[in-house]
DNA sequence: GATGAATGAGTCTTCATTCAT
DNA sequence: AATGAATGAAGACTCATTCAT
């Protein structure tokens, strides 16, 4: 009984703690920290003014779960989705798939996760980068490596080869269009980088 | 005679201008538009707060103006420098490396043009792009184009290829140690570039 | 049965009650009443928040109680000690070293008493005064009066004498070191004030 | 010419800032530090909202002001009077006399001042001590030490009975009609001092 | 043109109190 | 009677902007 009506409001408070996360995602993507507004945020879920303090301590606690938990959220998507699949070729090709999905379907998700990684304000990069490492690790570990193992790319430098696919997976991401789709194609970008990342099937520029 | 003083009065107040977006630059890099202080970009100017406002109508005309100088300046830089050589692998390298070390030797300018293009305030990012449009022709016209010319890249639309080295470059750009310096090298990124736009030698994978 | 079973619950919520009041204390006694916290005071007593109302009516309320009891505390204290003597004199004494053992035993309870009774809050200093009132009459009446009548003490305006002891008294008790206890000795202060109140110009008290 | 402007400016600004000083005595003196409103402060005294920022960098800053100024005042209000005269007997009275009509004539400092002698909050009451310092040094050394120089005092602990004279200054200062105006009679009060002070006319107790 | 005092809109945050469970 | 989530009033403080000097 008393366990029911307990994990009931539990279960209550966990609905109205993602409300509020949901509320302050629109407002932080369309605005920005700074000028994101506790109240408005507050009263987007459906509460009064003061009770987004039941369940984050400031606006800085509010924006710093909605990192953790929305970059987690885009990590385990891509993670997901590049799994399915265990060539190192076609992981690769899920990974920008993926990516580009996530952004086409999480408009504001994207839109936030991008401008927070280049944030002004250190504190808010700094926790962006740590959410976001565990799809840096995805890439060396899951999509590279294999990759080098089987003899399909080219083994140089994996970190550097890492931060370049994802440099080129946000930069990609974050170039959309109005309704906030990506510019480019997975596709397009996929082929780019394996021509790169490819054993010179017979060795080609600087001789 | 007039003339003359005319002149050297337009030259302080061009100097006071100067001072004070060197100010607001510092001021912007650190702390982004919102928290800002005219107060501090005044008197960091070496004027009192009010005298800003002799010279922009507004915090936003100051950051408007600073996106375009800045931009503009950075624009110069790298066009500059691929300018000096014609060979469109050249020009690529020369446009990665001249990036570089702008990024190197102008942090502040460069972490303010970084997140301003990620802000989340609409009108800072598209003055950035309007800022920036003429590097993206620069590489569509004075890098691509060439390469094409003379059959040393790929022809694959040369539009998303442009965007394509611009996110490169951007990506790239913005990811730096705490001294500011890049952490990728410029020759490690132009080839992988390069690899990804060479006429296959042997027609590599797709067949 | 029923007389045991809710004698049983009133003796419960008495006890509630009073560790409510004692939290209280601490609390007010620490922050005053402004900045006490009702949500700190009710944990402090062991209940959520929410049950302190059902003690009392408001902050205000528990306040007055507050200022009530432990002002009749503090006058009972002391007058049985007064009692215990019958010489004015000894009655006096008994008066200032009661009152100082009061303030050491109970640095909580005494730093409210005399904050309070100094309160900005007039409703506050009011109650403080009215909980004071049998303090006072007990120097009038069972001090002073005893002592004129066998011609100790020089009859002079007996309420201004009964006022001046007792702001000597709330004086000295308000001087204490950091551990709350008076920097004054009550012999010292009793001795000071029985030459005052002495009869004769020639020759005074205690031969 | 520019002196006297720069002059007129400063002179200005010292009486906007006793405007606010003054506004902020009444507040204060009402309601107690923490209900105090700095808006209404800053409203009483003629500005807007935000204009006693720029006097004082916080309310608590404001408040620290108060006590360090008004204390000074009324310190030096009782100091003049003391010194008038140079027979220690006249000086203890004059002592409460000064002591007495500054506080009907200044109701809402001595307010201020006695409630903030004994505030809940450590650092006013600390401030409030230093700044009664003087007058503490006032009663030892310009009129007890005369006072047993002379001969006219038993010489008994002078920092004790310093102390006593301060407490029975300011307990019987506070103890004020609804005007504001003390209820006991400084002759009476001084009489009553001085006769334990008195080296006793016969020699009393201590054989 | 330079100054800096004045303005007042804007906002995060606190917290006493209520009330459904 | 106990709980604690929800409420919303209240207030200190910031700061872009104005303007008299």
């Amino acid at each position: 009984m008393t366990r029911i009506a307990k994990s009931d409001r539990e279960e209550f408070m966990a609905t109205a703690r993602r409300h509020l996360l949901n509320a302050a995602l629109v407002e932080f993507a369309n605005h920005g920290f700074d000028l994101a507004n506790i109240n408005t945020i507050s009263q987007a879920a459906g509460f009064a003014k003061g009770t987004v303090y039941n369940y984050f301590t400031s606006k800085e606690a509010l924006m710093l779960a909605l990192i953790a938990e929305t970059g987690a959220d885009h990590v385990a998507s891509v993670r997901g989705a590049v799994r399915q699949v265990s060539d190192p070729v076609q992981r690769l090709l899920q990974f920008y798939e993926a990516g580009f999905t996530y952004v086409a379907e999480h408009p504001s998700e994207a839109h936030f996760l991008i401008t927070t990684l280049y944030s002004p304000q250190l504190q808010f990069r700094e926790a962006m980068r740590r959410a976001y490492l565990p799809m840096f690790q995805l890439v060396a570990e899951e999509i590279l490596q294999p990759g080098f193992s089987i003899g399909l790319f080219r083994k140089e430098n994996p970190m550097a080869l890492a931060s370049l696919l994802m440099t080129i997976y946000l930069g990609t991401s974050s170039t959309v269009d109005e309704q906030g789709r990506p510019y480019m194609d997975a596709h397009r970008v996929a082929d780019f980088v394996l021509r790169s990342l490819s054993e010179s099937p017979a060795s080609q520029e600087e001789k």
